[in-house]
RNA sequence: GGGCUUGUAGCUCAGUUGGUUAGAGCACUGUGCUGAUAACGCAGGGGUCACAGGUUCGAAUCCUGUCAAGCCCA
């Protein structure tokens, strides 16, 4: 016996009871437990921060990051799912800050770094209970007892491991990096911060003229919006491709030369009468040396000539653009390629410095005019107008941001692009155009790391400097310190401010060694990972090698610069190997009008009124369904419900069913059926053509194919098996058939279960419980526990499958010419004829010729006589092949076999011999596949006809036919009437009938068919009883009272 | 400003190496069927395949440009 199954489901119910067993069993722990020994299959958990609540997004993340490991378990690999937080960072600071109502560094080191730390290192964990439940509810398995967290000693002194291991390998530099700074609060802001300050604002736009030192009356023309920066000025970048020209003009009288993009020109000159002396490529200006402008500091490395720069367009200024390396991110890009000296002009405070003479102590912006001022004087202004765009501004005290060079600690990764490159190409991105498309680039782009941040809470740099002959030395471990110093440090918390007090003296002058006061960014902490959550090399050694590299990891596409790319970089330099094999990388998750969610719209779904709603398995299958997994996606509520109701619903229901007459029937099923009928054979290779499909699909980590079959197969499983399955079940006896049904039914159930798994976990382990667990005791506790399902090809049967579709074809066209008759199905009709585009189809009409005559309710079925009862026939070149064969001739083909007379042409391919056509001079021979032949029937026949089928139904009623529609309509009445009395299927009745002639005497006619269709034991004419559940009713011009007792 | 992605019915999405009248589900309307169903069948309305050029006998599909949206970078 099955446990009885409703057909009603209360979704969230089933999911809290499936959920409690799991833990009550121990499930999880047993999928990990009971393969060990088997091939290891290694996921990375990308860590995420606990310091805010969980959102839709990360349930998409999980729901994706869950589904491999599951079906690899089924496969009977071993999985270690260890989960991980990141700690670290200046989300986590901020929080704090907001927390303390601080709003600068300096009240940070005042309030004190370790207790500041304190807060962070607690407010990190403030939503984990949060996490902790959603990952439960929408069954995340993955290891949270035993996740990593960054900021433990053993993780930081990983980290330490591999940073020294870069330091002895020489990739660790300082220089130079340009940051989005705020002169007032002294502190450069995050991208983060820089992004919630954009305004409008107008600057300067100015022209200077820079005479060459060749040719000191030919000057480059150099646009700028901030003046302030033309004292650090030190090269101009032209665009080696773009056409560049010298024009000639009157300046004053004085004719002189300027060089600029030939296509702005126009915009800079106007209506000005300029000559072009002469056009010629920006490559030809490489190195040309001008005048600078100012030399307020002197250089110690050459300067003050033409660069070349892709990054140059011609929408704005002159196409030659002014560098000042520490005020430009490009700026300093180029200024690193060409070796130029970085000229500091402005203090930390957004004042010129001394050695500017005429502006010093003067705000930077506010000198821009009296820059101006100077170049005019000088005669180097050509023109200075004012720009309008948007600029950031400080977020907390609206300064301008300069962008300003700080020092910073860099990895040389640009010396291992063609490696990062090289070994991205041996990764397998889903979606595919990630890896060439935004991460290739990123990688070919690749610019050296900036690793260092002046903050508090994070991995400190452990990098110790000699405060009088700067000596450094880079530190891999604390047992390395301890050493250095003499003392036991074992003990030591890795974090600011207890690792700034550690000192020894220096080998080289005996100064006092001093860790430099940086932080690490904390994407190298996540980067880290595979070396540090396992405290590697320092201890796991073995654990290590097993669990690296990753084969699947998978987070949305905002992580190509962030965790695939940490990890990519660090893997790469430390090992040479690639970090992870497999990776889908996802798309963003949209409100349903197409925006981002965020908390200042308000448009942000909770994950949890989804789940309470629709329960965990929905929200997943339409996360894996709806749409391909690198896409974006708009996100509702309601698109989760209707998972419910066309695809759970169903399957539930035919389970329901199964479930129902099964403990009826009691039949022996079995997993491993014989097949006796076409349908059962049907529906056998239907559902092994499925296993096959997505067991396909999942080890091509392609999601989308991996679910979706799934949900038609179960709508042909409902409504075109069960559906013409369902008197195999309720008829009383039980013989091979009805056995063949039962497990044919169970076996696709069954599987069905086991290929949810993965993406249903709950609904599947529900069935299986019911299905398996409950007549086989010895099988294995969870469908999570239990081997994905072996495709059988020998059970596919492609042919059988098209047949199958052509008959449900056919089937189709019958009711619509029912429709169009005016026919309802009730009412038997004498015949049905088809017409079939192609010879061999015809067989399946005959084999199936008891499945139309009782889908379709008529007495014969046959094939529709081309020779006699088609009036006329029509043909249709096929263009697809014939336009290949013949390619520009098919437009003069296709007029001319038209052209033809259709009925000689049809009769000529019907009996499968060629045509001849002639077109201008050449004859052709088209052959029957090629052309379609449409037969179109005599009257007397209602028709319906999609392509070349052609149904045709004979309407005209006998007498016979009238009765027996008369009794089913009254069948149709009892059934109605045992429903509405709420009997149960199996019961047995009494029936009492008043009806007028006509259909007394259809009853009569008919009494066998009626007492069994509606488990009638006693048919009586006459005055039902009072205690008779009772309907009237008329139709088809009669009228009846029944009524019915049990019994 | 650059890169990547996307644009097909009211909504969510398919659409194969270019080839018949561009499809499905949901929603809507009509109708039929039913002792598993919250369903199902049949039919109907609903499309400038973002736009404009080009290649081709033939373009939703290939090429170029434009527009819009999203993300990343500047």
């Amino acid at each position: 016996m099955f446990k009885p199954v409703s057909p009603k489901l209360d979704v969230t119910s089933m999911e809290e009871g499936v959920l409690k067993f799991w833990k009550q069993a121990g499930i999880f722990k047993k999928t990990v437990e009971q393969r060990k020994g088997g091939p290891e299959y290694v996921f990375y958990e990308g860590p995420p921060t606990a310091n805010g609540k969980p959102g839709v997004h990360h349930v998409l993340a999980r729901a994706f990051k869950d589904m491999f490991p599951r079906y690899k378990i089924m496969r009977g690999y071993h999985v270690s799912r260890r989960g991980g937080w990141d700690t670290h960072g200046l989300p986590v600071e901020i929080e704090v800050e907001k927390q303390l109502g601080f709003t600068n560094k300096q009240q940070i080191e005042e309030y004190g770094i370790d207790k500041f730390n304190e807060l962070c290192r607690k407010s990190v964990f403030t939503y984990i209970q949060d996490w902790e439940r959603l990952t439960d509810r929408i069954a995340f398995w993955v290891d949270l007892e035993d996740a990593y967290v960054t900021y433990t000693n053993d993780y930081i002194e990983s980290v330490w491991w591999i940073l020294k291991n870069f330091w002895d390998k020489d990739l660790l530099y300082k220089g130079y990096k340009v940051v989005p700074y705020c002169p007032r609060c002294g502190t450069p802001l995050s991208d983060h911060e820089v992004a919630l300050g954009y305004e409008e604002a107008t600057d300067p736009s100015v022209f200077v003229r820079m005479p060459l030192v060749d040719k000191p009356d030919t000057s480059l023309l150099v646009w700028t919006t901030t003046p302030w920066t033309l004292p650090g000025n030190v090269a101009v970048v032209a665009h080696p491709d773009v056409e560049y020209v010298t024009v000639e003009r009157d300046n004053n009288g004085t004719k002189e030369k300027l060089i600029l993009a030939g296509a702005l020109v126009q915009k800079v000159f106007g209506e000005e009468d300029v000559k072009v002396l002469e056009t010629y490529k920006g490559k030809k200006l490489n190195g040309l040396k001008y005048k600078p402008l100012y030399t307020f500091v002197p250089t110690d490395k050459p300067a003050y000539y033409v660069v070349m720069g892709d990054y140059v367009t011609t929408e704005d200024g002159s196409g030659l653009v002014h560098t000042a390396p520490a005020f430009g991110q490009e700026d300093m890009e180029t200024g690193k390629q060409y070796d130029l000296p970085v000229l500091m002009t402005v203090a930390p405070d957004g004042t010129f410095i001394s050695d500017v003479t005429p502006w010093r102590g003067i705000f930077v912006k506010k000198a821009d005019p009296l820059i101006i001022e100077d170049l005019q004087a000088r005669g180097l202004l050509l023109k200075a107008e004012e720009y309008t765009h948007t600029y950031p501004f400080c977020w907390r005290c609206h300064t301008p941001l300069l962008y300003y060079a700080r020092e910073s600690w860099y990895i040389r990764t640009s010396a291992f692009r063609d490696e990062l490159v090289g070994l991205n190409n041996t990764i397998n991105w889903v979606p595919d155009h990630i890896r060439t498309g935004r991460f290739g680039n990123w990688l070919e782009n690749n610019i050296d790391w900036a690793l260092s941040r002046e903050r508090y809470w994070g991995t400190p740099l452990p990098i110790w400097e000699c405060e009088q002959c700067k000596h450094r030395e880079g530190v891999g471990s604390v047992a390395e310190l301890s050493e250095k110093t003499g003392k036991d440090l074992s003990e030591l918390d890795l974090h600011r401010p207890y690792v700034d007090n550690v000192h020894w003296d220096c080998p080289e002058c005996g100064g006092t060694m001093t860790r430099v006061p940086d932080l690490i960014d904390v994407w190298f902490d996540s980067g880290s990972m595979p070396v540090a959550q396992w405290h590697y090399p320092f201890e796991n050694k073995e654990k290590f090698e097993e669990q690296f590299p990753a084969d699947y990891i998978c987070e949305a596409v905002d992580q190509t610069r962030g965790w695939f790319y940490s990890l990519h970089a660090i893997s790469t330099l430390l090992f040479g190997k690639i970090s992870f094999k497999n990776v889908i990388c996802l798309g963003l998750i949209l409100d349903g009008d197409g925006y981002k969610m965020s908390k200042s719209k308000g448009n942000i779904i909770a994950p949890w009124d989804v789940l309470d709603a629709n329960g965990a398995d929905a929200f997943r299958w339409y996360l894996y369904t709806a749409t391909p997994p690198g896409q974006e996606r708009r996100f509702s509520s309601e698109l989760v419900g209707e998972v419910i109701r066309t695809f759970t619903l169903t399957l539930w229901n035919v389970y329901s069913f199964f479930v129902t007459y099964a403990n009826l029937d009691k039949p022996t099923v079995t997993t491993s059926p014989i097949a006796t009928s076409d349908l059962d054979r049907w529906l056998l290779s239907e559902l092994n053509v499925l296993v096959r499909d997505v067991t396909e699909a999942y080890e091509n980590y392609d999601v989308p194919n991996a679910t979706r079959p799934i949900e038609g197969f179960v709508e042909k499983l409902s409504t075109w098996y069960l559906r013409r399955s369902r008197r195999r079940f309720w008829k009383s006896e039980s013989d091979s058939d009805k056995q063949a049904a039962y497990s044919t039914l169970y076996t696709a159930l069954v599987t069905i279960s086991k290929l949810l798994a993965p993406s249903m976990p709950f609904l599947a382990d529900e069935l299986y419980q019911n299905l398996v667990r409950s007549v086989d005791t010895s099988a294995p506790e969870s469908v999570h526990l239990a081997q994905w399902p072996e495709v059988l090809p020998e059970m596919i049967d492609e042919s059988l499958n098209r047949d199958m579709e052509l008959v449900m074809k056919l089937v189709s066209l019958g009711h619509s010419a029912r429709q169009k008759a005016n026919r309802k199905v009730r009412q038997p009709l004498a015949e049905v004829a088809f017409s079939l585009g192609n010879a061999n189809e015809r067989k399946a009409v005959e084999t199936y010729a008891d499945l139309f005559m009782d889908e379709l309710n008529v007495k014969h079925v046959r094939l529709l006589d081309a020779a006699t009862e088609a009036v006329s026939h029509s043909v249709k070149p096929l263009p697809k092949q014939l336009g290949q064969k013949y390619g520009n001739r098919f437009p003069a083909i296709q007029k001319a076999i038209l052209a033809m007379n259709a009925e000689e042409a049809a009769h000529t391919l019907l009996d499968g011999r060629p045509l001849n056509v002639a077109v201008s001079g050449d004859t052709f021979e088209i052959l029957p596949e090629e052309v379609e032949v449409k037969a179109l029937a005599k009257e007397g026949f209602a028709v319906a006809e999609e392509g070349a089928y052609v149904a045709a139904l004979v309407t005209d009623l006998t007498p016979e036919l009238v009765q027996e529609g008369l009794a089913r309509e009254f069948v149709r009445r009892v059934q109605d009437l045992r429903k509405s009395a709420e009997l149960d299927v199996a019961d047995r009745i009494e029936l009492f009938v008043e009806a007028s002639a006509g259909l007394r005497s259809a009853i009569e006619a008919h009494k066998d068919y009626i007492t069994a269709e509606t488990l009638t034991s006693n048919l009586v004419f006459g005055n039902p009883p009072k205690e008779a559940s009772i309907v009237e009713d008329s139709f088809d011009g009669e009228t009846v009272k029944a009524g019915l007792v049990k019994g």
